[in-house]
DNA sequence: TTTCCTTGACACAATCCGTATCAACCCATA
DNA sequence: TATGGGTTGATACGGATTGTGTCAAGGAAA
């Protein structure tokens, strides 16, 4: 439980089952949703990638919710050559913020599936109107702003 | 519990607005352009508008459940001055979308809560949006077309 | 080898949702 | 005005869902 033993099995692991880098990120629909004026400040964790025990501790959450969220569809986390999940930062962010719809919000599975696929939707539609604003940074401009405003009112944790 | 009397009363409060239709699923075209809340004095002259018992009955759902939902603040039907709840079409309309996320999709009704904001958002800030590309029609299209494509995307029935 | 760890499957407790029930009140009709 | 049926708010219950726990089997690392 203590943070030592955390960084210590985190390291551990890190130095062992991770040999590839931020490269093997292929996660980017996960960052979808997320604004780019991100505060990274508090990132506590070393960015890399951790096995499911490692993340449930970091979460402290049961592993076995993990598993249920990714049988679900919910995250999509990738595998060492032995079938082992690989969770990197950003699916634990994305973990956290499910964990936010359902415990804070109290949306089951089935609404928080259809949380991040709106938002999923909502980031790419944006960036659709944005591109096809190409030549009016003016309109460019309004759009961005309310956008930003219709992420806000969904309360949406930036940092959780 | 006879369905005379229901009959009785609805044709009494909705005037002569198709009592004979109890499968009728499509009222969405009865009264689109209307204001159920316009005070007109007499109750009986609102065409549209129906107590609970024959809003359930429309809808074949459990009165219970109707109440439950306005509890809950996801819909909010008129009263009478007898504190009475009055269903309106688009009253109808918006249940008839809950029912959808909620069977349909298995949102739970925290879910519901919480799409429904989230539409009601994204439709305002569409809105606001096109009213400050007020000068730029051509950018107007471009948001209005993929504003709808967002909606779309989110399986929303239009006519349920 | 030994010792963890992961995997999938099944099961359990707590909670949620729709429904049912109840007494009290309201409203339309005679 | 009197009456009977419908509505209201509150509470309680059965079925379904969710997160968690447990189990055996197999793999990876020291």
């Amino acid at each position: 439980m203590s943070q030592e033993q955390k960084l210590r099995i985190q390291s551990k692991l890190q130095g062992q089952v991770a040999p590839s880098r931020p490269e093997n990120t292929d996660l980017s629909t996960v960052t979808e949703g997320q604004n780019p004026n991100t505060p990274r400040g508090q990132t506590i964790e070393v960015e890399g990638v951790y096995i499911i025990s490692v993340a449930a501790r970091i979460l402290d959450m049961h592993p076995q919710t993990l598993r249920k969220y990714e049988r679900l569809g919910l995250i999509n986390p990738g595998r060492t050559i032995g079938m082992l999940r690989l969770y990197s930062t950003e699916d634990i962010k994305k973990v956290r913020l499910i964990r936010y719809l359902s415990d804070e919000l109290g949306l089951n599975l089935a609404g928080v599936q259809f949380a991040l696929a709106a938002f999923d939707n909502m980031s790419a539609i944006k960036h659709r109107i944005i591109s096809r604003l190409e030549g009016i940074p003016s309109a460019q401009q309004v759009v961005q702003e309310e956008m930003d405003l219709l992420f806000e009112s969904l309360n949406l944790p930036v940092n959780r």
